[in-house]
DNA sequence: CTCCGAGTCAGG
DNA sequence: CCTGACTCGG
């Protein structure tokens, strides 16, 4: 160890990331290996009878397909798939991948009109999904206690957030009704309550700070609807008047942003022309003039040092920005983009999780972080430690940084992990 | 039997 | 943009 730190410290030191090491890294290991021990508990019933439900639709829908198709065939071979649907049926293919037609969600959608078959598809898919990697892999998972454990990576990424591996519980679904019904079978141990707390669009409110783009600021400053606040401005119209598709596009622009996003993409994510997409990002920057000046700043600056880093001196290593070939230099160019804001939000999450241990250490001795999903910690505690704790979380996410805009977290709890996200 | 790339899709 | 798991098929 000694010899370790004596070779060690002076490199750290050297590129500025000593503390990174000593408040960050360090700390935060004994934080994840409690996690890591205390593991989260899964209602096995519950999930194994959600888990039959979802045989059973899919294997109606299996021979809906069949018929529809007028034929037997593995769905879930995208090579026989694409055969059945674009040979066979003579279906519109859309783009192609290396070995075929694409048969993917995007293209499925846009055939749900030609023929029946690919609305089935669709739901088969997402049944499937659900079954396979949540239903039964949690299952498999699941320890002799009733606790699935996963393994926190802290060395895989290259912007610094974790990964979460074996299983994977930081994907869990969220965004449809029958995916986050997986949440209602992560439960507290008995007497207990789980309580969820998350950032509120913390890589959009650290662009504002980084950037110091005035009008950025503003929008978070007056404390509305931020995608809602950007539609206003950059349509040129009165708060009040800011339509459901306003409000949508503008959502997916400032998602783009983050990303260091093309064009392109962003077409492909509002469904739009390039050249509609391009305007609609030429008005944001004209909207926030701050946001651009920093993204010519950034990249200008990785171009010189050959690598971008975080507030908190993180660094990413950006051999691409230097390369002939155009495709891995743009890429370049947006990971610049996006590593310095993706990575400080890990860090002010990963300095938040200290922080929340230590306080439940000193002041909720029976309460114990369990998750954390990115922007996401959820704790387990008694019932009658509920208010304490969300207050507490709440309190040091939000205390962990100055920026010049509020950094605001909520917090809720309830009896299962989809009842506390609120 | 194991390994691996490709395609797909779950999350942020 | 950043990930990991499952399935297929070589």
């Amino acid at each position: 160890m000694d010899a370790l730190y004596s070779a060690l410290e002076p490199k750290l030191r050297e590129r500025g990331q000593w503390e990174l090491f000593e408040e960050i890294e360090l700390p935060l290991c004994r934080c994840l290996a409690e996690m890591e021990l205390a593991g989260c508990r899964v209602d096995s019933k519950a999930l194994s009878d959600f888990g039959g439900l979802l045989s059973r639709r899919a294997e109606e829908l299996e021979s809906d397909i069949y018929r529809l198709a007028d034929g037997e065939f593995n769905i879930n071979s995208p090579k026989q798939l694409g055969e059945v649907l674009f040979d066979r049926l003579g279906l519109s293919h859309g783009k192609k991948t290396k070995t075929g037609w694409s048969t993917n969600a995007d293209v499925l959608e846009k055939l749900r009109g030609e023929h029946p078959v690919a609305d089935a598809v669709l739901e088969y898919r997402q049944l499937t999904k659900l079954k396979s990697t949540y239903a039964d892999g949690l299952l498999k998972a699941l320890d002799p206690d009733g606790r699935v454990r996963t393994s926190f990576q802290m060395t895989v990424t290259a912007t610094g957030r974790l990964s979460s591996t074996e299983p994977n519980l930081q994907n869990i679904p969220t965004r449809t009704d029958l995916g986050s019904e997986i949440r209602r079978m992560f439960v507290p141990e008995a007497g207990n309550v789980l309580v969820d707390a998350d950032y509120s669009q913390i890589e959009l409110r650290l662009l504002a700070h980084i950037s110091g783009d005035e009008g950025m600021r503003a929008a978070f400053l007056s404390g509305g609807d931020f995608h809602a606040e950007t539609a206003s401005r950059v349509f040129g119209v009165e708060r009040k008047d800011v339509t459901h598709e306003m409000r949508r596009r503008a959502k997916a622009v400032n998602f783009g942003i983050v990303y260091g996003i093309s064009a392109f993409s962003l077409s492909q994510d509002i469904g739009t022309t390039q050249k509609e997409a391009k305007a609609y990002m030429d008005a944001y920057f004209a909207t926030f003039p701050g946001v651009r000046a920093y993204m010519d700043r950034v990249v200008e600056q990785a171009r010189t040092d050959g690598y971008v880093e975080t507030l908190y001196h993180r660094r990413r290593d950006l051999p691409e920005l230097s390369s002939s070939n155009f495709n891995l230099r743009s890429f370049g160019e947006r990971v610049a983009l996006n590593m310095p804001i993706q990575g400080t939000a890990a860090d002010v999450m990963k300095l938040a999780m200290i922080a929340v241990w230590k306080r439940l250490k000193a002041e909720l001795t029976q309460a114990r972080l369990v998750l954390q999903v990115h922007d996401e910690l959820i704790v387990e505690c008694p019932a009658a430690d509920a208010e304490k704790a969300s207050t507490l979380l709440k309190e040091e996410m939000e205390g962990v940084a100055q920026l010049s805009v509020p950094l605001t977290a909520d917090a809720h709890w309830g009896k299962n992990w989809l009842e506390a996200k609120g």
